[in-house]
RNA sequence: AGGCCGGUAGCUCAACUGGCAGAGCAACGGACUCUUAAUCCGUAGGUUGAGGGUUCGAGUCCCUCCCGGCCUACCA
């Protein structure tokens, strides 16, 4: 776990101990047994329609040119796709390697996709770029001998090889492999949707063409990252992240836990669930859309520090800032209070900010957000009072719901209580905190599972937000620990889901009852988007961005 | 859910006021032993999202539907 450069070269995992280390060298010999061998992997005739696209006209045309050269490749007695490839090197520590040995006597054996290719008879130029970068491959007939050279002739825009020679310097001066060997690794028969590249003066490369549409790039995210560089990196930044906060969370002494997915009744938060269906035990289950009360059960249990970084299913909306399944982070700590979550969340979040991006300040959507702590606090209704115009005094019966009406608050008609605060301050509020910023003590009645004020306000609870660019990247409290009252909470809920239609409200979890029963220790609890979070990180407006297979409407 | 914009070759995009559906790249064949958007010669590639309508004639105008993006509203 957080290890700080992925791009450490791997060995081989287990050399040494494989069946044999016989051809470890080679995955690949060519001979007739391989061409018996391939009778029965042949491919059906009719090349298999993947999902989701049209193989009209081109692409067909392509993919059986491609296929004919399998063909050609296995006549050559080359097998296009190979077992085994021991590079001992990538392209960026190649390169760095000749620049430190002074441009000399290099050897190096490298792995990648095949990027660019500028064949000229009997030379040919190509790009090989693995997960460092990219490196020139310089390909000569009379140095591969004629065997090799029908192989690179058969090369196509996104094959992967592997090469095997010495470095030098080109007469334009960059640093290339002269290939002395050229393995096929695994041959493309669909090509890849490249652009052109281009380095213009600025040293800036330009991209032509490309793979743009929005759609195709979600749909095809293999596609998507085998051809934009940026989108690579963008997902090693969201790795990165997870791995930070893993980091942070280990060195405190908290311990990463895995709760149910499917769980008999769903809760922890206000959402509409997804429902399945378990047929052994012919019961409908639900998919989680928080980890919350398995998480305090644990608590219950002496854990004392837990956390879980996972998936959770609320069966809602699509836009830019929602997806049906988000990562979240949720965390708690026995013996805490929500003061202490404030502070753990604001060193939690900026330790991760300068890890990841090497500043507290992030440019978002060109607003600059500064992450060092301490971050500004504004009570609830002290931020609908600013920015809403509205006072608590003035938030009873009907006065609130005219309140919301005047906000625009969608169906302000029939809603309760709950609904109508809620609403007035998404209306009125969100959009006005660009923070990072924490708003406290929430009114109760949106809060089913904080503990009430400390100072006797049973009208407010120990709860905080934090929001980001006007959206909630985090929710805490100090959790509810009485059981007698936390079933007057669910009762509570349960009657805004009867009387009010509140279809979100909370259900009621008699075994959590029963596990706080046995005695939930003062504990303070925390819940962060990691979605919304890597959207800052990156400078994303929307979450299918950072999702690396976004929910979309099946094909 | 509502509003706006869009869907043309594998990719990125053109196509005037309704008048023969095109280019670049990718692909295929050929030439080329330091290229890098390689170059040069040649070839192929299309149910213009689907259906209907108007018209002598529709990528273009009208209607319906499908799909997507953006904005607004709601869940994080």
């Amino acid at each position: 776990m957080g290890q700080p450069d992925t791009l450490v070269y791997l060995p081989a995992l287990h050399a040494g101990q494989g069946p044999s280390d016989r051809n470890r060298e080679d995955g690949c010999p060519a001979g007739d047994a391989r061409r018996d061998r391939r009778l029965h992997y042949r491919l059906p005739q009719g090349i298999r329609k993947p999902a989701g696209m049209t193989e009209t006209g081109e692409a067909q045309h392509v993919i059986r040119a491609r296929r004919e050269k399998l063909r050609q490749l296995r006549e050559l007695g080359v097998e296009p796709y190979c077992y085994r490839y021991e590079p001992n090197s990538t392209a960026a520590a190649a390169i760095q390697a000749f620049e430190a040995a002074g441009d000399d006597g290099v050897e190096t054996r490298l792995a990648g996709r095949l990027r660019s290719f500028r064949p000229h008879g009997k030379t040919s130029f190509g790009h090989l770029e693995d997960r460092s970068g990219k490196i020139q491959i310089y390909f000569r007939a009379d140095v591969l001998g004629e065997a090799g050279y029908e192989l690179v002739k058969l090369l196509d825009l996104g094959d992967w090889v592997g090469v095997e020679g010495a470095l030098f310097r080109t007469r334009t001066g960059e640093i290339t492999v002269r290939a002395d060997t050229v393995q096929l690794l695994a041959k493309t028969v669909r090509p890849l949707p490249y652009g052109k590249e281009e380095t213009d003066e600025g040293g800036d490369t330009v991209v032509h063409g490309g793979f743009a549409d929005v759609e195709s790039r979600y749909r095809q995210r293999y596609a998507d990252l085998a051809v934009n560089p940026e989108v690579r990196d963008l997902f090693l930044t969201r790795s990165r992240v997870v791995q930070e906060i893993q980091r942070f969370l280990d060195a405190r002494g908290f311990l990463p836990v895995e709760t149910p997915i499917l769980q008999p009744i769903y809760g922890g938060a206000t959402a509409n669930p997804f429902k399945t269906y378990h047929r052994a035990l012919d019961t409908e289950l639900y998919l989680r859309i928080a980890d919350e009360l398995y998480l305090k059960r644990l608590i219950v249990g002496g854990l004392e520090r837990v956390y879980e970084i996972g998936k959770v299913f609320r069966n809602e909306g699509i836009d830019r800032t929602h997806n049906p399944e988000f990562s979240m982070l949720e965390l708690y700590q026995a013996y805490a209070d929500y003061g202490d979550m404030m502070d753990l969340t604001e060193s939690l979040v900026h330790e991760v900010v300068v890890r990841v991006s090497g500043s507290s300040r992030v440019v978002y959507q060109g607003e600059e957000i500064d992450f060092e702590p301490p971050w500004p606090r504004l009570a609830w209704y002290e931020a609908l009072e600013r920015h809403g115009d509205v006072r608590r005094s003035e938030l009873q019966g009907g006065a609130l719901r005219e309140a919301a009406l005047s906000a625009g608050v969608e169906g302000a008609d029939d809603k309760g209580r709950a609904a109508l605060l809620d609403g007035l301050f998404k209306a009125r509020v969100e959009e006005h905190l660009r923070g990072p910023l924490i708003i406290y003590d929430y009114p109760v009645e949106l809060s089913p599972l904080a503990k009430h004020k400390r100072d006797g306000d049973k009208e407010l609870t120990e709860r905080f937000e934090v929001f980001v660019a006007g959206h909630e990247i985090a929710n805490a409290f100090s959790e509810l620990n009485d059981p007698l009252e936390q079933r007057e909470r669910f009762e509570a809920q349960a009657r805004m889901r009867e009387e009010e239609g509140w279809e979100e409200a909370h259900q009621i979890d008699d075994d959590y009852i029963s596990a706080l029963e046995y005695g939930l220790p003062p504990t303070g609890g925390m819940g962060l988007g990691i979605d919304r979070l890597v959207m800052l990180l990156t400078g994303r407006a929307s979450i299918r961005e950072v999702i690396l297979f976004p929910t979309l409407r099946p094909e």
